[in-house]
DNA sequence: GCAATAGTGTCTATAAGACAATATATC
DNA sequence: GATATATTGTCTTATAGACACTATTGC
């Protein structure tokens, strides 16, 4: 570090990659581009590009990416929330030269179709269900990687990419059936569905999987800690619309009652607006009563995911 | 996205900084070098360097800066816990041009002195509570940042630089007296201890505190959750020297009868040896059980910090 | 009216924290 | 022997989850 100047090293192309996340009648869809160029072509790949190098911040160059592929206004944007999410530099992660990305993880309404930005690329929300991230399940077993030894738990080069930090708690081993690569586990609108049938999985261009992996880690970790999951919904949601989030991300159900609580009893989570829903449930019920996102910036006590202790 | 080659745009320089934190004498300290060179010459700044562009990936850039370092072997390496933090990407953030820094956090054992690395480079652990980490405690209240608004607590753009998420609650403006920066709330002995009259505080060059920050404020986070607490100890430990980790990075006592039930509640935290330790406390007291690191990568139920629920 | 849903009440098991107590070292 | 420390015990309170119950609405 003594004598160094930067322009005396080789420079390596810093792009930025978006994990963006929607829901989409009950469903968790993540903002894709198909590839038009040379590698991957035709793959569905996160969108991103090119760090303006010394005229943006990588946080403005994430939102100057994401506005431009969601073709969202400010105002809209405004409610997107947006934070870095880690960085991938595997020396051969493009195939052309070393490229380093920093991933960025976005929590969106349900927002207008997507269009391509200024260029010519398709962009569409993408079920995660239909993705192909299971080539990431990477040998980690999550505990005991070492039996009885003391650095077993210590994955310095345990992961690839820079390990992203997940800062929670994992999904360990969710169960078949369950989990958010389910998809459909809670349906409320056949919309954007993957259908019965269920297609071939889509594959991901670069190490795009591994990125969305750890988004889909992160945003579940995210919302037990901070009331974000808000940030999937309108200004005014109701109780079970929120529950539907954590449902949707969480892919289990949770019970009705004691979540209703739960969520009322955490400070700063939610405010009551005082009006109620224009009409009941879709096979009846009352009106539920609306709410807006509360000012905590983390909740105490967390929301913590089901099936994780000792049981 | 559509067609674009990444040779065609200008590329960044990317380097990797540490933060090495380590407990020496009951008190955090993080591993500097002095810099010798231009900018900011004479400062103290994070260990780091350029990435080898396509000849290593960010993990194994970041594990050799930390090797040339701190001058250890591979085998003491093993006890290093290393993970990425967050990347940095002011436009400003290095004067002489366009410089991304990909941070990392580093939880090491009381290591050896550092020595600098091949290069002419002082290095040298330093007390955290001698840092000037004061000037980046922005604007950021934490909480109702836009009263009444459902975007009140999206901090899209409210850090400058990557916003590389703390991963979990933040100290919530801990008290004077207490605190990381306090340094010697709980002194064992007074090794490289800033002394009684704390001499004025020292200061990061770029923007190496704010990252410092970052990495204290992640570290706080992680030891909750995880048992990364036991990587700041030697293969073998008693709960008390846990309880020391806690206390040193938490900055605030915590009850010795309380937190040795509670981690030994913990299931896969730590696992007894069988043997005990050679001799009693320091001023008398039986001789206390030795554990080592258990097999557990997750602790359920988490150990809490203290003094952040409604009361 | 039937059925599903919103919201509340109750009960139990678990966990956290405040003390208290006992045994065992060091000085 | 005075004193500090390791470890365990007890008690109170908060919380999570299971379950039950009522009221209200759509069909």
């Amino acid at each position: 570090m003594a004598a160094y100047d930067p322009r005396d090293f080789p420079a390596i192309a810093v792009t930025v990659d978006i994990v963006a996340l929607t829901l989409r009648g009950g469903a968790l869809h993540v903002l894709l581009v198909e590839r038009g160029g040379r590698p991957f072509r035709g793959a569905w790949a996160l969108p991103g590009g090119f760090v303006r190098a010394g005229r943006e911040s990588l946080d403005a160059a994430a939102a100057r990416e994401l506005a431009e592929e969601t073709g969202l206004d400010a105002a809209h944007l405004e409610r997107v929330h947006l934070e870095q999410l880690g960085s991938y530099g595997e020396p051969a992660r493009d195939p052309r030269m070393p490229v380093v990305t920093v991933a960025y993880l976005a929590f969106a309404p349900d927002l207008p179709e997507a269009r391509g930005g200024g260029d010519a690329t398709a962009a569409a929300w993408i079920p995660v269900s239909r993705l192909d991230l299971g080539a990431r399940r990477d040998g980690r077993t999550d505990r005991a990687a070492a039996p009885g030894s003391a650095a077993g738990d210590r994955d310095r080069t345990a992961r690839t990419a820079g390990e992203p930090d997940a800062a929670r708690p994992r999904p360990s081993e969710q169960g078949p059936g369950h989990g958010i690569d389910g998809g459909d586990s809670v349906p409320r609108t056949p919309a954007a569905a993957p259908g019965p049938e269920a297609p071939a999985p889509l594959p991901l261009a670069f190490d795009h999987a591994r990125i969305v992996a750890d988004g889909l880690d992160r945003a579940r970790a995210k919302i037990e800690y901070t009331p974000l999951a808000t940030a999937f919904l309108g200004e005014e949601f109701t109780i079970a619309e929120l529950r539907g989030v954590y449902e949707s991300v969480w892919g289990s159900p949770l019970h009705a009652g004691n979540f209703h609580r739960k969520v009322l009893s955490v400070p700063g989570f939610v405010e009551p607006t005082g009006s109620t829903a224009a009409r009941g449930g879709a096979r009846g019920g009352p009106r539920a009563r609306l709410y807006r996102a509360g000012g905590a910036a983390l909740l105490h006590p967390a929301l913590l995911r089901p099936g994780r202790d000792g049981s």
